[in-house]
DNA sequence: TCAAAAGTGTTGACAATACACCCATGC
DNA sequence: GCATGGGTGTATTGTCAACACTTTTGA
């Protein structure tokens, strides 16, 4: 990606100065970027939300996972390291959300700030989460206070998480290798806080074909739920199919 | 927004060296900040994509509009001063597509851009575009070869186009003020490269109720159509209501 | 009066919803 | 044998797609 700034400057040396339709402002801004990653998983039956405890500034608040981007790393990267940093957890879906313009602290200090959605599967920490004390999973109805403006940012994203997964398989990203129906249910419930019929839902899950039955069974209940996996073939998700997986669609809004 | 720096450093104070979940990188990224714009417009019953004659470097090639954002605007300001610099048009709409990393040309040198998609009412340039020699509009299948990796980005904006307008009355953007159903079809079918059924088609964008019927009727046909508008009251392009507009949504895959 | 383009309705197929009972097992 | 939770089928409704003719008017 050798484009940009050459471009630029070539591409306006070559009109008269106040017509090039791509001249650059006076002075270019050289910014300081961060990453942060609004975290979900599905724990307990409930869908969680990934938070810090606060800072010494604002102790009694609590954020989501943030970083400066390295020197020598890309954002995506930066995101896949913080996640992995603060849960232990390789995380498998990272989709940028938007990129939004800090303030100004001072000459030099403009901070910029790519923010990520990530689906975790809960469980299974590739190393231990021990030393990541000060995080915490929260259900969404019992999140605290946040610090700044940063509860919009979760409601956007999760927003954007119930709309993009009542269009695309996407909520499997937050269940572990083998899952049962049941455990489906339960975790379409918690992302939309409602009670779906769980004949509807099976069957438009099932009909996609991308579970495949295994003959294990979960014995912690009496009959025992059946365990599905991912048909691999089938399930990308750096390309999720379309797919209506929820009714009353009109509800949502667009991204 | 006045969160991010210090609060990676502090929270980061708080942990044993090696267990900070956010701990900064060694060395923090400054970065140059860049703006494209993959630009839309709907003329001469076409859609069509701005691009620019390339610099010096590739004088034979192309690309999309692109500039550095100024020290002391925001990334959307940066976008819509492009988008004004080089057609006149004031945007109604822009959406942030991706935030993409550049290469590292030396140190310091790093170049991080931001893409936005700008849908443009190309029958009202606020002002003259005689000053923009250099861009012209293409329909999608005659675009002149694109610099570099520019392709694949202009790909990605016209599936990201097409995704989102199956899905959300988006593309009046591209509509003067007053319009006629045969437009809107020729809209379409350009957008989709396809034939899409009238009376369907009509039957879907009349049903929304985002359209108002005029008494003044296009004479440019023998019959004439009639003109329609917005219900600005129901239409907001920033809250797009989520409305099926296209059939075999399946054909799509997710942004 | 003819040609060109606008405008409009119906039907059949499929998909989505609502809804309730049987089954397997552990205790 | 009973309580718990898993698993399944159907009838109805609504939605979507396919399809062709009539209307208007300018030339």
């Amino acid at each position: 990606m050798e484009l940009i700034e050459h471009g630029v400057t070539n591409l306006a040396n070559s009109y008269p100065d106040n017509s090039c339709p791509v001249r650059p402002h006076k002075r270019k801004a050289r910014v300081l970027l961060t990453v942060e990653c609004l975290a979900f998983c599905f724990q307990d039956d409930f869908l969680k939300i990934l938070l810090f405890k606060g800072d010494c500034k604002e102790l009694s608040k609590w954020s989501f996972a943030y970083v400066t981007v390295g020197e020598s790393e890309s954002p995506d990267d930066t995101a896949q390291r913080l996640m992995y940093n603060s849960t232990g957890i390789s995380t498998t879906f990272l989709e940028q959300l938007h990129t939004r313009d800090g303030v100004i602290k001072s000459p030099g200090e403009r901070v910029v700030s790519i923010t990520f959605i990530a689906l975790l599967d809960a469980s299974r920490p590739d190393k231990s989460v021990d030393a990541c004390l000060e995080g915490h999973w929260f259900t969404l109805d019992k999140m605290p206070k946040l610090r700044h403006d940063q509860r919009e940012t979760v409601n956007s994203a999760i927003n954007h998480l119930r709309y993009k997964a009542a269009l695309h398989p996407l909520l499997f990203e937050l269940l572990p290798e083998r899952f049962t129906l049941p455990q489906i249910q339960n975790l379409y419930d918690s992302v939309y806080n409602a009670h779906i019929d769980k004949r509807n839902l099976s069957k438009r899950i099932l009909s996609t074909g991308l579970l495949i039955k295994t003959p294990e069974k979960d014995k912690s209940s009496k009959k025992g739920a059946s365990y599905y996996c991912l048909n691999k073939t089938l399930y990308n998700p750096r390309s999720l199919s379309l797919i209506k997986l929820l009714p009353n669609l009109h509800t949502f809004t667009g991204r």
